[in-house]
DNA sequence: CATGAATGAGTCTTCATTCAT
DNA sequence: TATGAATGAAGACTCATTCAT
C-alpha cells in the first residue's frame, strides 16, 4: 500500500468513526505511519482528504446507477435494482459511505460547489427513473418524484446511523427490504 | 426573554446553521448579547446547551406520538397521522430539529447514553404501531417493522438537508406526501 | 504595567532586534510573562502588534512635525528644526523607530494601505516646507522637492542600521549634523 | 542560461519583491523550472543564494568606486561621479540592489561577518573621498565624514522603497540630483 | 546531475473553560 | 448574578533540508 493510500484509508476509518471535525491530522498520520509533512506532500489540506473519499463513493455509485438505469427491463425492476444496489454498495464500503453521508457540509466553499453538482446529477438520474414509471402509469403520480427521491435517500443516508455489519441483517437483506418499501410505496 | 432563553435561542440558530463543532461559545454569547461568564453561570458547558435543545425536540415529539398512537381510529390512520405529525412539527421547529437530526454524536459519553434510551423509546412506540398493523393484517409483514421504522426516520432526518421553508412545499404538503409514501409502502 | 503594555514593549524590543518575521509569538509572550491566549485576548494577530507600534511612532512624529512646520520663524529655521527633531525623537525611541523603519512591508494588505496614506501625509507636510523655501527663493529649485524629501528620509531610516546609543554621538549631535547637511544641500 | 543562473535570477526577483523570509525555496525552484534537489546540488542553503546575490552587487559597486576614486580630476568631481554612479548602477540592477539593501541582517552569523567587512571597506573608500575634500578645504569639516557617508548611504538604500523605473525620473536624473545634494551639502 | 518523497521542528491561531472581582 | 481577563492544550499548516534512487 502506498503512502497516499494508507493516508486515505486511515482518514476514512477515523472520519467514519468520529466525524471530520473530531479527527486531528496528527491522528491520521499516526495511524498511517507517516509524518504530517508527508501528508501535506500528497494532499493540500485536511479537506482534500475528505474530498477524495467523497469523490470515490460518489463516482462509484453514479456509475452503477447509470448502468442499471440504462438497462432494458421494466422500469419497476430497474428502480428496484437501483434502490437495492445503492444500499448494498454503501454497506460494502461502509466507512466510506458513512463519511460521505455525514460530512457533506464540512467541505470548504469551492469544493462544496463542485461536489454539489455531481450530487445533483445522481439525484436527477434517480428521479428520472421514478418519473419514467409515473409517465408509464405504473407509479403513483400524486407524490412528486422529487419528494420521493429525497425520501428514499434520507433512508439510505440514515443507514450510517443504525446499521451494523455484525447484526442479523445482511447488506442484501436491507437492500431488498428498502427497495421493496420504495417500490411498494409507488404502487398507484 | 430571559438570559438563558436568549442563549438557547442563539445556540439553536448557530448550531443549525453551522453544526455544533463549528460554533464557538463566543459567537453564541455575542448573539445572545451576554458574556461568557453569564453562559457558564446558567449552563455547565457547551454540551449542556446542545443537550437542552435536543431534549426539547425529543420530549415534544415523544408526547405527541404517544397521544396520536393512543387514539382510537384504525391503525392505518393513526400511523398516517403520526408519520405526518413528526414532519410538520420538525419543520415548524426547523432549527431545533436540524440540531437534533445532525448533532446526535457530538454529545459527551454520559449524556449520549441518556439520550439514546429516550430515543429508543420513541422508536419503539412507532414500531409498535407498525407491528399492530401487521398483526391486524393491514400491513405487509415481509419487511421487519424495525427496518421500516429506520427507513422512515431516515427520510425524516434527511429533511434538514434538503427542505427549505421558502420553497413551494408547505410543512403539511411534505407531511402528507411522506405519510402517504410510508403507508403506501406498507400495503400488503 | 498592564498586560497589553508589557506585550507591546516586549514585541517592540524583539522586532527591533530581529525583525518581524524572525520573532515568534511565543517569544513575545514569554518575555511579557503571559500566555499566548492572553495575547490573542488583546490583539487580533501578530500583525496587530506591529501595527500598534507603527502607529505610535508615526502619530508622534506627525504631530511634532505639524507643530514645528506651523511655527513662525524663517523657513530655513523651521526646516532645520523639523529635520533635527525627527532624528532626535527617533533615537529617543530607538526600538520603536527601528521597527517602524524596517518592517513597513510586513503588514497585511488592509493595514498596509491605511498606514501608507498616513505616511504620505507626513511626507507631504515635509515636502511643503521645502517647497515653501523654494518659492521664497532661499532653497535651490533645480532638485525636485519630492526627491529631496525621499533623500532625507532615506538618511533617517538608515539610522536604524548604523547608529548606536552607546557611541560618541548623542541624538542631538546626529540631529544637528543631519539637519545641517540637509539645509546646506538646499542652499541655492 | 545555466541552472544555477536561473536559480539566482529567480531568487533575485522573489527576494526583491517579497523579502527573504517571505520566499519559500519551493517558489524559487518552481520559477527556475527545476526541483529542490537541483538547488541543493548547486547551493548549500537558501542563505547561500542570498549571499551570492549580495556579493555580486557589492563587488561590482566596490570595483567601480575604486576606479572612480582613483581618477585624477578634482575631488569634488570625483565625489560627484561616485555618488551618482552608485545610484545609476543600483537602479540598473534594481532587483539585486533591493535585495542587497533590504536583506542585510538575514544572513547567518558566519556569512554576515564576511559581508560586513567588505561593506566596511566600501564605506571607508567613500569616506576617504570626503576626507580628502575636507583636507583640501573644499568640503565643510564641521560634520564628521563618517556621518556624512552614513547619511548618503541611507538615501541610497532608501531608493528601494520609493523609486520606480516606470516613473518620470531616469536613473541618471536621480543620480544627478542625489549627487548634487550631497556635494551641495558639503560646501563650506 | 537530478528527482521528489519524507522529515521534524516550528508557525500562528483558536477555543472551552476558570476565576478573582 | 455577571464580568472579562487569562489559561493551556490542541489545532492546521509550512518549510528548509536530507537522502535513497
Amino acid at each position: 500500500m502506498t503512502v497516499p493510500e494508507r493516508l486515505i484509508s486511515a482518514a476514512t476509518e477515523l472520519f467514519a468513526a468520529k466525524g471530520f471535525d473530531r479527527v486531528a491530522v496528527q491522528e491520521i498520520v499516526d495511524r498511517a505511519g507517516v509524518t504530517k509533512g508527508a501528508m501535506y506532500h500528497y494532499f493540500g489540506s485536511k479537506d482534500d482528504l475528505l474530498h477524495e473519499i467523497y469523490g470515490s463513493v460518489l463516482r462509484m455509485q453514479t456509475e452503477r446507477l447509470e448502468k442499471i438505469a440504462a438497462g432494458d427491463g421494466p422500469v419497476v425492476e430497474r428502480l428496484h435494482a437501483a434502490a437495492s444496489d445503492v444500499i448494498v454498495t454503501s454497506i460494502d464500503n461502509f466507512d466510506q459511505a458513512k463519511v460521505y453521508f455525514r460530512s457533506a457540509d464540512h467541505l470548504a466553499e469551492d469544493k462544496r460547489l463542485a461536489m454539489r453538482s455531481e450530487r445533483r446529477r445522481y439525484h436527477e438520474r434517480f428521479r428520472a427513473l421514478v418519473e419514467e414509471g409515473q409517465a408509464a402509469g405504473v407509479f403513483r403520480a400524486d407524490v412528486p418524484a422529487d419528494v420521493t427521491v429525497h425520501y428514499y435517500f434520507g433512508a439510505v443516508h440514515h443507514l450510517a446511523t443504525w446499521y451494523s455489519p455484525d447484526g442479523v441483517l445482511s447488506a442484501e437483506d436491507v437492500g431488498r427490504h428498502y427497495a421493496d418499501l420504495l417500490v411498494g410505496s409507488l404502487r398507484p
